[in-house]
RNA sequence: GGCUCUAUCGUCUAACGGUUAGGACGAAUCCUUCUCAAGGAUUAAAUCGCGGUUCGAUUCCGCGUAGAGUCACCA
């Protein structure tokens, strides 16, 4: 380790929400200045004025605020190299390309959207890439701001570089091109922009997704041109969707992360799955369901994945379940409670309720289908399902008797679940089998094949109302 | 089409070049249990193919195959 701070910065753009994707990327580079005792920037780029969608940036802010990142310098806190909105930092991008025009390394695009759209359709129809320096002017004119400005690529070569995730990389002199560093409406473009901001922010450590590793050659030789010694450069595994093969985005129906706290997940286990695609402790720690502080106390550079990883929800439920089992019981209370109609939060639904759900939304649902129905309405008993298998109806009939006599017995302060099992089996153990009496108790008092059982059910009803469907089920 | 990247159970992944290729999700089975849920146990399930280097290859190299990314006045 060199005794350089680490800088890292998560640079989104506000055209809309965040999704699994981008928050990934944040959550990296996060994990990896906090795991470093570095500095965490969050910059806007905000270059494309077509694009750009209102409410975005507040969107952004509270998403990450949501899944637990925080940073150091940003927007809304400022700090030592505000602005951090690209378009308010209109100066440093034409400074830079000052310096460049001054060495001959930047002109003004001559060509019209028109004449560039033809040259593209050509280089298509040959099948070769489209290469603008192939049409690059003979002689530059001077830039007055109305055209783009382009870099003119000091030297067409091989490139040749290391990621810190993926190794050696290199790419063809295919790769390089004259981009545009300012576009004509005065904003520059991302190519140009991000070097500029992470070269005046201090940047250490670049992360971002793969996508970028083509473009990488012309940062290369742009930082070449301006004599900048590049930061590290950081390869993150895409994130597939969970159906195809294809990188997950906002068009395959990528969800809005606060979507997700809609649902009830839990942020900290959003964050301990995310962490968990594209990369993992490794060697021999086993564990996947870890808190914040140790994930970031485990993070590592080492372990993080070269291919991409499906998003497998089926996980994440499991995962946000774990973290639920983590919390407190008054928490817990507290937010089963918030899903739950006022009359029936009963403290003692909590614990058959949590046995039943993995996100604090499934309580809406078990609303919604009449699971507590029963809880607080004597149900329709029918006959035939009070039965036993093949117990004749006397037998149920004098099993239910039975268990009215032994509940009754019950003072009003011994009428819990434990004192009830304990009466209802000793009788149950006595018969033929434990269905017979258990069964019909069961089913009196719920009205349903399937539910929790009777013992937790009469404790939660109560002792008048358990005797009075025993005594109505008779 | 050019350039580039990637490749271990269905999924997420572990494994100084030496392991019966390990774990987790999901699945199945069993136990517990009147039912559901929860819990416990067990099982099935993978190194993309072909060469090469090596005493030895999941690991290194080459080729192939498959998938992905990119070739914008978007980031």
């Amino acid at each position: 380790m060199s005794d350089t701070k680490v800088v890292t910065r998560f640079a989104p753009s506000p055209t809309g929400f965040m999704h699994v994707g981008g928050v990934r990327t944040a959550l990296f580079a996060w994990l990896f200045a906090r795991k470093n005792k570095g500095t965490f920037i969050l910059r806007i780029e905000d270059t494309d004025k077509a694009r750009e969608v209102a409410g975005s940036i507040d969107h952004i802010i509270e998403s990450l605020k949501w899944i637990g990142i925080d940073w150091d310098e940003g927007p809304d806190i400022g700090g030592p190299h505000a602005p951090y909105k690209q378009s308010e930092r209109l100066d440093s991008y034409k400074k830079y390309a000052q310096i460049l025009i001054e060495k001959g390394l930047a002109y003004p695009d001559p060509y019209t959207s028109e004449e560039l759209e033809a040259f593209r359709k050509k280089a298509e129809v040959e099948k070769r890439p489209f290469l603008y320096r192939d049409y690059r002017p003979e002689s530059f004119r001077k830039w007055d701001g109305t055209k783009a400005l382009r870099f003119k690529t000091p030297e067409i070569k091989s490139y040749k570089w290391t990621d810190a995730v993926r190794g050696e990389l290199s790419a063809g002199p295919e790769a390089l091109d004259d981009f545009i560093l300012i576009k004509s409406d005065g904003y520059p473009t991302y190519n140009f922009a991000h070097i500029i901001d992470d070269l005046e922010m201090g940047v250490t450590h670049i992360m971002r997704a793969d996508e970028f590793i083509s473009s990488t050659p012309k940062f290369l030789s742009l930082y070449d041109a301006l004599s900048i010694m590049p930061p590290v450069l950081v390869t993150l595994p895409p994130i597939l969707g969970e159906a195809g093969t294809k990188k997950l985005g906002k068009r395959d129906g990528a969800k809005d992360i606060l979507d997700y706290k809609k649902e009830g997940y839990l942020p900290e286990a959003m964050l301990n799955f995310l962490a968990f695609i594209g990369w993992n402790p490794g060697e021999g720690d086993n564990r996947e369901v870890l808190t914040k502080e140790e994930i970031i106390n485990f993070f590592d550079l080492k372990h993080v994945q070269r291919a991409g990883g499906k998003f497998n929800e089926e996980k994440l439920i499991w995962l946000n379940k774990e973290h639920m089992k983590k919390l407190s019981q008054k928490e817990i209370e507290k937010n089963i409670f918030e899903y739950l109609p006022s009359e029936i939060r009963n403290p003692k639904l909590i614990p058959v309720i949590f046995d039943r759900i993995s996100k604090w939304s499934d309580v809406k649902e078990m609303v919604a289908g009449g699971e507590f129905i029963l809880f607080f309405k004597a149900p329709q008993i029918n006959k035939i399902k009070l039965i036993y298998k093949k117990t004749s109806q006397e037998k149920i009939t004098e099993n239910l008797k039975l268990a009215i006599k032994s509940l009754e017995s019950l003072s009003d302060d011994e009428f819990i679940t434990e004192k009830i099992k304990e009466v209802l089996i000793k009788i149950a153990d006595g018969l033929e089998s434990r269905g017979e009496l258990l069964h019909p108790v069961r089913y009196a008092l719920s009205g349903k094949d399937q539910s929790p059982d009777p013992f937790i059910i009469a404790s939660i009803i109560g002792k008048n109302e358990t005797l009075s469907r025993l005594q109505k089920a008779i």
